[in-house]
DNA sequence: TAATCATATGCGATAATTTGCATATGTCAA
DNA sequence: TTGACATATGCAAATTATCGCATATGATTA
């Protein structure tokens, strides 16, 4: 239910077409959230039911029709009805630590390389939270109340990516001291 | 499919009930793969089909019958060639993160509520972390190759607590600071 | 001209996850 | 005696995620 909810969060700020939100979900929710085009429309129509949205098409010339949707108060009452509630913290589940779990069976150079892959992908995501970080928030001691949450978010994104990246470099440093 | 190769790793090392996996998901291997009991029993079912585990009945006096599941010749091989098989890094979604982005409507008290409910979950759930690298390993400087590997996980799993840590640090500072 | 990309929205099948429930045998404390 | 806990294994329904596919309109490049 937290796509919803994510999808929510959104919503009101402004309204937002299933293509807007596929972008943001892409971009810099996505450090906090990630979701595919299939999920975010599927969740919509779910949404526009339940009577937390509304939609409204909006014609377009050489492109395909846009549908705008906005959040009702029932949708607002909704967020702020499942913000109070608490939330477990998530369960972790990292692909590449079970192949490092068990890597002197898939042997050291195949798991070397993949750290440093990964830690290329977390170096490019981290680039781009920056700049990110850049554009929105580009003095970050003088926020007005509004932008610190959204900022904080995108904080816990730059610290992830950051965390990651020295995870790999230890790594490495271990697995190839140890040989 | 991780689940099951997340299995697989963990008999890779020896023979394990689902009960003893059950625990194992929810203790050390929990740094980085969490799993339910219905998840592994159902998963264990299906690695016995495809012939990469057998699974031997165990009786036993005043408890339920145990099933010991090893690993299979063909099993291992299917390990081998997955981790062979680069994988993408985890898309990440943060439910707390959802509450915090949109935290101006929710209610700065109710975010730093949570912000430090979850500060005290991610302290306890580290405190078990450096209880474990004390039991199995406690000279992090001479560890063999086949601990080296396992230890990389639970480092992660420690730098990961002490981000969060850090992180709801900031988010509280910030958070009251602005007030 | 075909491939790639962009703007836009959508469907369906399969797999995985979540949640609640269940069985059996036993121990301990209020 | 009941509730809580432990050792053990399992089923089912609902929800969510994944992946592939699709439609429509258009622009650019090799």
């Amino acid at each position: 239910m937290a796509l919803a909810h994510a999808i929510l969060a959104l919503l009101l700020d402004c309204p937002f077409t299933g293509y807007d939100l596929t972008k943001t979900f892409a971009g810099s929710v996505g450090s906090f959230w990630k979701a595919t085009h299939q999920q975010i429309y599927r969740e919509l129509a779910k949404l526009e039911e339940q009577a937390w949205v509304t939609v409204e098409a909006i014609p377009q010339v050489g492109r395909p029709d846009k549908k705008l949707y906005s959040i009702t108060d029932l949708g607002q009452q909704e967020f702020v009805a499942w913000a109070n509630q608490p939330c477990d913290v998530s369960a972790v589940k990292e692909e590449i630590l079970v192949k490092v779990f068990a890597g002197a069976i898939a042997g050291t150079d195949t798991i070397c390389q993949e750290i440093q892959r990964h830690r290329q992908i977390h170096t490019e995501t981290l680039a781009n939270y920056h700049q990110i970080e850049q554009q929105f928030f580009a003095d970050r001691d003088r926020l007005s109340n509004e932008q610190t949450f959204p900022y904080l978010t995108l904080r816990r994104g730059i610290r992830y990516e950051i965390d990651w990246i020295e995870w790999c470099d230890e790594a490495l440093e271990r697995l190839t001291n140890g040989e």
